[in-house]
DNA sequence: GTCTATAGGCTGATAGAC
DNA sequence: GTCTATCAGCCTATAGAC
């Protein structure tokens, strides 16, 4: 929920503040509907104040999808603690399914919408920074299936897009297609370990 | 390409001719880039013309989701020859990927951009038409699998999404990442098929 | 830092003449 | 069937006052 003091104490107007509003209309009604204006209403300063602190919209789009990835890989390593190999990428798959269909219009900001925003979440490739990806290919390397990764993160993937744009048409739930993806992975691992510890809700 | 012909001889203003035109500013610059007034000149009418044939631009991306998902069931259908259920399975996805990396555009347009075009494009459920995961279903129930059938549209659909929105970051090509989804559903199947006799290009 | 005002666009859709 | 003209908005971004 969006507070609507505008500016007690004559408080400066933060770049948190322009993004916790942006994410909430984000959340609420999708990427598209986000504008300078209607931010600008909502925080309860004029349009033009916002470039005080951000270039653009497309900025802010920006710095919401690296704000959303971070999500992400925190809630991926919230599974670091499972000790079993299989169970651990078990769990970070239900994780991760978890956080797509938890907060549908950040994932699909960040990996549905634009190249330019995937690629401001994931950062620099030369910089070598952790990644969705790097956290699939660091879990399933060690079980000695490295060249998995991608192909377990891409199905992920599959099913939470699919999950958010054509709900209807794919029946199962996207819990149980992870199960059934890696039991073709990990035939033996039966077990669901503890999952997400803390799930951060959004705004 | 769309001919620059003004309604030569007085032709008047076809459904086809407004799709023609639609589908190629879509394939060309994206679903966002899709306006009234831009599709009438392209076709060299009139913005107020097109409203005699559509009853708006929504109407107009239905129409173009419908198509698009026909092209697609068509590519599929041409795997149907393929005697081997293992092998047609893996026709089948390959001619999956292929289209929506021939397509890209048009693949965003039916499965990621609006649930509601994905319905438009799957139809009625209840009218049982064919769709892509009913031939999924059909083609892997033969098999003795139809379970797997939602989860291995659902990971062809992340391969090629992914390569859609964020190709940089998903280095594996797509039809690697198809044989290696595969190998794990049909461990016996190595063989390569022929596969999509015919590949037709939009517009 | 924040404002007002506005430049300079874009959009979908419709009324009414021909 | 097709047009022109227009309604009624929306938008990003900036200039310049305070």
């Amino acid at each position: 929920m969006v507070s609507s003091k505008r500016h007690l104490f004559n408080q400066p107007l933060l770049r948190s503040h322009i993004l916790d509003a942006a994410r909430t209309i984000v959340v609420r009604q999708g990427f598209d509907a986000l504008s300078m204006r209607k931010l600008a209403e909502v925080i309860g300063y004029s349009p033009a104040s916002l470039y005080l602190h951000f270039a653009s919209r497309d900025a802010i789009a920006h710095a919401l999808s690296v704000e959303g990835h971070a999500m992400l890989l925190a809630e991926l390593h919230a599974c670091d603690s499972v000790a079993d190999t299989g169970a651990r990428v078990k769990a970070m798959a239900h994780a991760y399914v978890a956080f797509g269909l938890t907060h549908p219009e950040v994932y699909r900001l960040i990996f549905m919408q634009n190249a330019a925003y995937a690629d401001a979440a994931f950062g620099d490739p030369d910089a070598s920074g952790e990644t969705v990806l790097s956290l699939f290919n660091h879990a399933l390397a060690s079980s000695g299936s490295p060249a998995k990764a991608e192909t377990v993160w891409a199905a992920l993937h599959g099913f939470v897009s699919l999950s958010v744009t054509a709900t209807r048409h794919l029946p199962a739930p996207a819990d149980a297609l992870v199960d059934g993806l890696l039991d073709l992975c990990y035939p033996g691992v039966k077990k669901k370990p503890a999952r997400r510890p803390s799930t951060s809700r959004t705004a």
